[in-house]
Formats: structure tokens, C-alpha cells, sequence
RNA sequence: GGUGGGAUAUCCAAGUGGCUAAAGGAAGCAGACUGUAAAUCUGUCGGGUUUCACCCUUCAAGCGUUCGAAUCGCUUUCCCACCA
């Protein structure tokens, strides 16, 4: 384990909760905890450059191997230095293994998945195969072969260079039984070792290992999960796979994965989330979070907000007609590039007319509003305010 | 003035006797979005009501043929093309 460049210290916890705060130190440079990872899949923030992103504050970004496999390659991303050189990003960056598209191209993304929408799209499956070795895929770019291992995601993630890299794992549907869940739990695990091994082999020091806690949504097999990433060696940790079909069910899983968990490493929260959520997952001892929430709504016309501001929905449809002639900003308090120099007719005008104006705009706000919401966790959490402020997004958010 | 081609819902545009309140688009109205095959997808989209049902008014206008017409015939109005 690559200890000495990377490390995690917690260094304030509130008494009334799982929550803590502290310092995620990299290679290049560190974060403060609990934090959000913006998500730039395919090596870039759709829409905004990392030059804006840091402008509103934001410390840490991910990339996902399947998508840079396939487009530009592997070796293309080495040749301009890695990844962090060729999005021009000089903060932590992590890279997801790719484990998730195994769900994702298999079954059309989580949406579709609990609403039991499987004909996404045009009934065209990507994924072929899954199998102990791994996943076979077909490209859905130029429809050739592509395998995905355990040994081939490490070696890929060692090539694009992210700082923080994830164990390939499955990423079960909601719709598998215990059984399955068990068994791809079970298969996850021995790829996670294999990970493991395949990290060890070219280990620099300059990346860092997660580990991943599948189980679904039965508790003992979260508790073996997370037995099982606790007594490996890796540094760090994410609660993946199915949290659910709620919210709600969601916020109990990840509450009670939390309670099982080793607490000294730093804990991910994988796809998660919506405003809501983030508060509950920091709650249950949450350090970071990922999600493309923010950034795709954004991009289909909604501004993040306060629950309680709008209609308790945490955002507002700036494609709405009721916008039209609002000349306020979207958060008057908001001090991002948006909120400061546009009204909400000129966004709701933009999104009309087609305006890639419109979706840059928005996820400038949207990634200030997430940078600031993550603010104001750690500060109470430091000021142990946190149960407080906590209860209050809450009671502000809709059942 | 002559000949030919047109006129369909907010717009564009299918439809040439019943299954048509009328295909598709667009615009509009709303919803969804949680390790991004997503600047996407879904619903709605003449009016009304007791809204998984029924009623009313529609395919330029009028008259007619027919059990039944956006669809067939005649007349009128307006557009387009070519010829005088």
C-alpha cells in the first residue's frame, strides 16, 4: 500500500452520529471531507472545462475506464501524460473501474431499472457476457469486442493515472435475487482480490486502491462485504451495488453498511446523489460521494436549490414557463458566474432557443451549489451543528 | 384570360369512402433524471364533462352523392406554376 503519499485523517466527528470530517491527502494535493466528486466520464465535464470547475471551488473529478478504453484508448491518455495532464486538472482525481457499466449496459441505468423499463434502448444490450474471468462487451461506438477483468481495469486505471483508482467489481440490478446477489457478491470479491494483486504488481506509490462493498440490500451480506474489503489491504472503500428501490431503502442500507464497516478508512458512497441523500449518506459516516446528478440535471434545465425554496424537489426546471419572465437569479445568495450575471428568464430563454449557453450555465451553478452544500456539512460538522442542520434538509425535503 | 397543381389542427406535413379527433415532425405544456450509451427520455398536445367513458366542433367555404365524406361531384374564394 502506497502509504506514505496517500493518507486519511479524520478530525472532527459529531457525537450524535456517524459523521466526521477530515483531510484526503494525494499526490496532487488533498480534499477536506465529507466532499462531492464531479463526474467528467469520458474525460470531461459535459459541457463546462475543469478551468470553470475549479473556479467554483471544486477539489477532486473522476473519469470511468470503460469509456476511456474504448474512446480515445488507454495508451492515447499516456501519451499526453495521463489523465490529469490532459483534462488540465491538478487536483485528486479517482477513476471508476468500470464495473458499473456492467449494470448500466446491461440493464439501461438505474431509472429504467427500478421503474422496470428493460427495453432501453431499442432493446440493444451491450453487455454479452459475465462470467468469473470477467465482462465481454460489445462497444456501443463501433460495436468491437471489448473485454473487461479485473487485471485488465488496474492496468488501465495504472495507465490513465487518476490518483484514487476502484477494484472492478458488478454492480448488481436491483431486480436480482438474494441468491444472485450473493453469488456476484461472492465473484466480486475474487475480483477485487485479483484487483488487488494486479495493483500490487506495478505499484509507484502514486495511486491509491478502493475497495468495493456489494451485498445489495441484505444485510448480512453487507456485513460480509464489508468483512471481507476491511481485512484486505486496501485503502480505501465504496459501498456500491443495488442500495434499493427507494430512497428511503437507500438511506437504510446505507446506514446499516455504514455501521459495518472499517471506519478508519475513507468511505465513497457510489452514484450517490441528490442533496438529500448526501446529508443522510454523511450521517451514516459517508466521506465522499459521486454523481452525475448534478452536471445531467444541469444539462436537461435544472438549477440545484434549496428543498424548501422551490417546491421541495431540490431543484427547479428552468424550462418551465412560470421562469419566462423572472428576472431575478436563480438563488439570489448564490455568488456563482450564473447567479451573479444572469436572470432566470435568460436561462429559461436559452434552454428554449437550444443555447449550449443554457446547460453551461446551469452546471456552473449546479457545481457552486454542490461545493457549497458540501461547505456548509463540514462546518457543522465541525461546529458540531450537524445533527441540527441535518434535521432541518430533512424535514424540507418531500416525503 | 387559359391550363395544371394546391388549400389538413399553432406551424410543417401524411392521409384519397367506414378501423380518422385525423400518422410523423416542430413548437407548446408538464414529468423523470442518483459509480453518464443521457445537452436525454417519457407523457400530453381541437373543445367540454361526472376524464381508462361520453358529448360537441373540425380537414378553405357552400351545396350535393352516399347508410357513411378530410377523402367522390359541382360552385365559390385564395395561393403556386406555366402559357397568353
Amino acid at each position: 500500500m502506497a502509504a506514505e503519499n496517500f493518507s486519511f485523517k479524520i478530525t472532527h466527528t459529531s457525537d450524535h452520529c456517524r459523521a466526521r470530517s477530515g483531510i484526503l491527502s494525494t499526490p496532487h494535493g488533498s480534499i477536506e471531507t465529507p466532499n462531492f466528486i464531479f463526474c467528467a466520464t469520458k474525460g470531461a465535464m459535459k459541457s463546462i472545462s475543469t478551468a470553470d470547475l475549479a473556479a467554483t471551488g471544486a477539489g477532486i473529478i473522476l473519469s470511468n475506464t470503460y469509456h476511456l478504453m474504448l474512446q480515445p484508448g488507454p495508451d492515447v491518455v499516456e501519451k499526453n501524460g495521463g489523465l490529469h495532464r490532459m483534462l488540465n486538472w491538478n487536483g485528486p482525481m479517482l477513476t471508476d473501474s468500470g464495473g458499473f457499466q456492467i449494470f448500466s449496459l446491461g440493464h439501461g441505468g438505474v431509472a429504467n431499472e427500478i421503474k422496470g423499463r428493460r427495453n432501453f434502448p431499442q432493446n440493444v444490450k451491450s453487455l454479452l457476457k459475465i462470467s468469473e474471468n470477467g465482462a465481454v462487451f460489445r462497444s456501443h461506438s463501433d460495436g468491437s469486442i471489448i473485454h473487461l477483468t479485473p487485471e485488465i481495469s488496474m492496468q488501465v486505471q495504472r495507465k490513465l493515472g487518476a490518483d484514487l483508482v476502484l477494484a472492478f467489481d458488478e454492480c448488481t440490478p436491483f431486480h436480482a435475487d438474494r441468491d444472485y446477489t450473493a453469488m456476484a457478491m461472492l465473484r466480486s470479491h475474487r475480483w477485487e482480490s485479483r484487483s488487488l494483486s494486479e495493483f500490487k504488481k506495478s505499484d509507484d506509490g502514486n495511486q491509491a486502491l478502493y475497495g468495493i462493498i456489494q451485498g445489495g440490500v441484505y444485510e448480512d451480506l453487507r456485513r460480509e462485504s464489508a468483512e471481507f474489503v476491511a481485512q484486505n489491504d486496501f485503502f480505501g472503500q465504496a459501498i456500491g451495488g443495488s442500495l434499493g428501490g427507494s430512497a428511503e431503502q437507500m438511506h437504510a442500507i446505507v446506514r446499516m453498511t455504514g455501521e459495518v464497516l472499517d471506519r478508519e478508512r475513507p468511505t465513497h458512497l457510489l452514484g450517490i446523489g441528490k442533496i438529500a441523500d448526501i446529508w443522510n449518506g454523511v450521517k451514516s459516516g459517508i466521506d465522499t460521494f459521486d454523481c452525475v446528478h448534478p452536471t445531467r440535471l444541469a444539462l436537461h434545465g435544472g438549477a440545484l436549490c434549496m428543498p424548501n425554496s422551490s417546491d421541495g424537489k431540490g431543484f427547479m426546471n428552468l424550462h418551465n414557463a412560470r421562469f419566462r419572465e423572472d428576472i431575478s437569479p436563480i438563488d439570489e445568495s448564490c455568488d456563482c458566474h450564473c447567479c451573479r450575471n444572469f436572470s432566470r428568464s435568460y436561462i429559461h430563454h436559452l434552454l428554449r432557443a437550444n443555447e449550449m449557453l443554457g446547460g453551461y450555465l446551469l452546471t456552473i451553478h449546479n457545481a457552486r451549489f454542490m461545493v457549497k452544500l458540501m461547505d456548509d456539512i463540514r462546518t457543522s460538522i465541525q461546529r458540531g451543528t450537524f445533527p441540527g442542520e441535518c434535521k432541518k434538509w430533512e424535514i424540507s425535503q418531500k416525503p
